[in-house]
DNA sequence: TTCATGTGCAACCCGAGTGTTGCACATTCA
DNA sequence: TGAATGTGCAACACTCGGGTTGCACATGAA
């Protein structure tokens, strides 16, 4: 009973999920890039239709890697690094989890059997 | 052309592929959580079938998140942090990188208009 | 050898996600 | 006003991932 439960975490299962996808993620490079663009200007850039775009945005939006507003008769969409940060962070502390199990493991491990068994 | 290209890596993509299922993050706390375990023994710790979790288990393998050797008639899984670390800090560098171009945008746009235009 | 346990492979089902097209609505500009 | 541009919504097709079941094969124990 040592676990700590990283498997399920409402904020970055939104992000894992959005950043799963290779179309998602030169969204938010082109994003990143050009600092502020229309989906239909995105759409121009990549191999797909503007509509695509749009429901990428959407997911994008809903993990709250991007935000999108409205400028006349367009929206503009932004990158937003608040929600990727805290998924980096939540990753990072994972991994550093995982060492530290494991390095347990193997002391346990050590301790028991030093080079054989010894009576 | 500041682009530094953060959409196709290799290998985070598999990493980021992987942990996008929650059922896949519950099998990598498991085996963090365990030590190790095999395919069947997961099986009964969560709601799905042992070959769901045997093809679980192959994504995980690829995306290089567990590693599996067999022992006897049984293969024991366990979890590997290396590839974990590195998307981990592709993660954060990325978000760093976010931050560094918006921080620029921000300051081009208040250089350009203090408070309004100014002739 | 016989039985139990664990794994491997293959076929199949099903829903969700990705992508498309078509059209209606909104906004800007001549 | 009308034409051009951009967005929003809906229906549809298709692939793929997650899950299942069934059975064959391998290994350890009695």
């Amino acid at each position: 009973m040592t676990g700590t439960d990283h498997s399920s975490d409402a904020s970055t299962d939104g992000v894992l999920a959005a950043l799963a996808d290779p179309t998602r993620r030169r969204l938010l490079d082109l994003l990143a890039d050009g600092g502020e663009a229309t989906a239909t200007a995105l759409a121009e850039r990549l191999p797909v239709s503007r509509q695509a775009v749009v429901k990428h945005l959407a997911v994008l939006a809903a993990a709250g890697l991007v935000v999108g507003g409205r400028v006349g008769r367009e929206v503009r969409y932004s990158v937003r690094p608040e929600a990727l940060n805290a998924t980096a962070q939540w990753m990072a502390a994972l991994a550093s989890d995982w060492d530290r199990r494991l390095a347990a493991v193997k002391r346990a491990a050590e301790a028991a059997a030093p080079e054989a068994d010894r009576g």
